[in-house]
DNA sequence: TTCCCCCGTCGAAGCGCTTCGACATCGCGC
DNA sequence: GCGCGATGTCGAAGCGCTTCGACGGGGGAA
């Protein structure tokens, strides 16, 4: 192995000196540092992550924390995987997998043995337990998804309220007066997950708003319940002409289920949905719909880690604004 | 932070002792080891992973290379790491998450820095610019899948080959006389990813050795194609009552194509796939399937490296046996 | 009883890097 | 012509852990 010795004898300089020529903490004359690189190439230098995490107590490594819970959308979860980690590389970081299962201890593990700089934690609940855990650890962390209260804390999502908001204006701005949101699983809501609870409220304050009679429906994540769903909102909603979805393994069959009910869409009911966007652009009708920008949530997760390590300070809440794609699912009311 | 020699102090030993008895690398009396694990309690020591790393020259993380590429399935390639994860921790190892999109490059940061101890490597093919250098690389790695010669390399996956063979033995032993193949994209083919061929070879095999009449039909992963895919069968081979699908997008689709024109499953055609069993069993009519087991090859992969860094030898190839799952998609041939 | 060996423990020497203080050199202003 | 700050480099001291060789004491074999 050759290590920062050999660099420095063959480039006729003390290890020192190459060590700032690669940090860059202090001023090395353009010789020089010429002379180090090229030293490094010919030898194929490589700096050794342990004495370097030793010695100025950075591993460059992140935490990300996955769920693995169901009812989760897995592809969705991958993607921000995969931009974490894409951004992490930006910043000469790298990234630690680490699952939900392995929980709070996992997180205590890997941030007191300084294996990790810093951690991601995807999926909070609105009373995370992992929460106080997080607030009381020595190393910066950011949540993708809030908590009930973000004090202390650095929280980065999709606003979903927001986008609630989103949809409903879309809607009445066609002229739909009557709307309802197909919502997640019960349990998603018994869970506490903020995010499906604040659609919800987007979705209500936006319909009260522009006097628009509305409805909430959570529905389990089965076709058959699409289906019983669609018969419900016929049954009990017959003017209704407007339709949030905000649970993805629906979408289609809901839609399905609609026409086999006879309504056309959209000509007979206009559709919205949040989800990604290539389930909406997929669907037999595209869904116009609001997608979760897993790749902004993501580099941006490790923009404020990035901040937080270099001392910065950082907002509790960041909220991205939602982008709503028209598509073939929605027109002006008949 | 609290050290090793802040515990060595608290119960009376020297650090090399406490060393020892954290590793088990020497013998230590029950009593001592005791009053040690006291110490380490009380004063909540957890070991410097940077330093152990340096000092030992192990850093006790593997890296884990996860594909990105279109016609992946996403929730298979979650699964694999998820248990690749889950079975490292049992080794007392955590795990560093690579994107193919850092190539070559990646692999070589990672193992030159002493950033990790081995690697997995997901989703290889036949002729992977990768393998030299993994082949070169001075730690151990595992390829979950098979590239063209395995020679030199430590490849784990399901026997595709078998897998194959495994559908055409239960359609035969129904009594099924002609059979096709519908199999993955053209460009899988062309890219050579090896366990699309293997599927074909043990399909061919299969079918010759029990004298039934096959073919093999490659497939987009479009559902549009899939309607044309079960035309073409119809209109070329009339006499087709089994169908093996290896391309999970279309599964679906490709059975309602075929109901659409007629032809019930299992009444008129009896269709095995390999896919998800969770893919299989939500569908329509539940499939008769075969699964990617990734738990355990990922596990499998994780067991191979331990046994590696261990100094044993391992097998070059490991291949799991398919097990086939008989649900309503298949019957005898009436 | 003597010798040997094993068990349990210690001390010290690193592992390869970063960083702090020191120092020499140079150019500038006065 | 002198002092001073800026610039560029060096040496040495760790970072916290593992591991090697050494060593004292106790038990078994001869």
């Amino acid at each position: 192995m050759v290590k920062i010795t050999d660099v420095a004898r063959h480039a006729g300089v003390s290890p020192s000196t190459v060590s700032y020529a690669l940090s860059g903490k202090r001023p090395i004359s353009e010789e020089t540092r010429q002379r180090i690189e090229d030293s490094i190439r010919e030898l194929g230098y490589r700096p050794h992550a342990g004495a370097r995490a030793l010695a100025s107590s950075r591993s460059n490594v992140l935490a990300l924390v996955v769920p693995l819970r169901a009812g989760i959308h897995v592809p969705v979860v991958m993607q921000f995987a995969v931009s974490v980690v894409t951004a992490a590389r930006r910043h000469d970081h790298d990234v630690l997998l680490l699952t939900q299962e392995e929980g709070e201890d996992g997180l205590r593990r890997v941030a007191d043995t300084a294996l990790v700089d810093a951690l991601i934690v995807m999926d909070v609940q609105l009373h995370d337990r992992r929460l106080p855990l997080l607030r009381g650890l020595d190393r910066p962390s950011v949540l993708i998804g809030f908590p009930a209260s973000p004090d202390g804390l650095t929280c980065i999502d999709l606003d979903f309220k927001a986008a609630g908001e989103l949809c409903v204006e879309h809607l009445a701005g066609l002229g739909h007066r009557v709307i309802g949101l197909v919502g997640s699983p019960p349990e998603v809501y018994v869970r506490e997950t903020g995010f499906a609870q604040r659609v919800v409220q987007g979705f209500t304050a936006a319909a009260d708003r522009n006097g628009l009679s509305s409805s909430v429906h959570p529905c389990e994540a089965a076709p058959a319940a699409a289906r019983q769903i669609a018969e419900q909102l016929l049954r009990e909603r017959p003017a209704l002409t407007g339709v949030v979805v905000h649970n993805e393994p629906i979408l289609e069959p809901l839609i399905d289920a609609f026409e086999a009910l006879g309504l056309r869409v959209p000509g007979d009911l206009s559709v919205t949905a949040i989800c990604p966007d290539e389930m909406a652009e997929r669907a037999r009708v595209p869904v116009t719909s609001i997608a979760i920008p897993a790749d902004e949530v993501g580099a941006g997760a490790v923009e404020l880690l990035m901040k937080k390590l270099g001392g910065g300070t950082v907002p509790e809440a960041t909220l991205l604004s939602p982008r709503l794609a028209v598509r073939a699912s929605t027109m002006p009311r008949p």
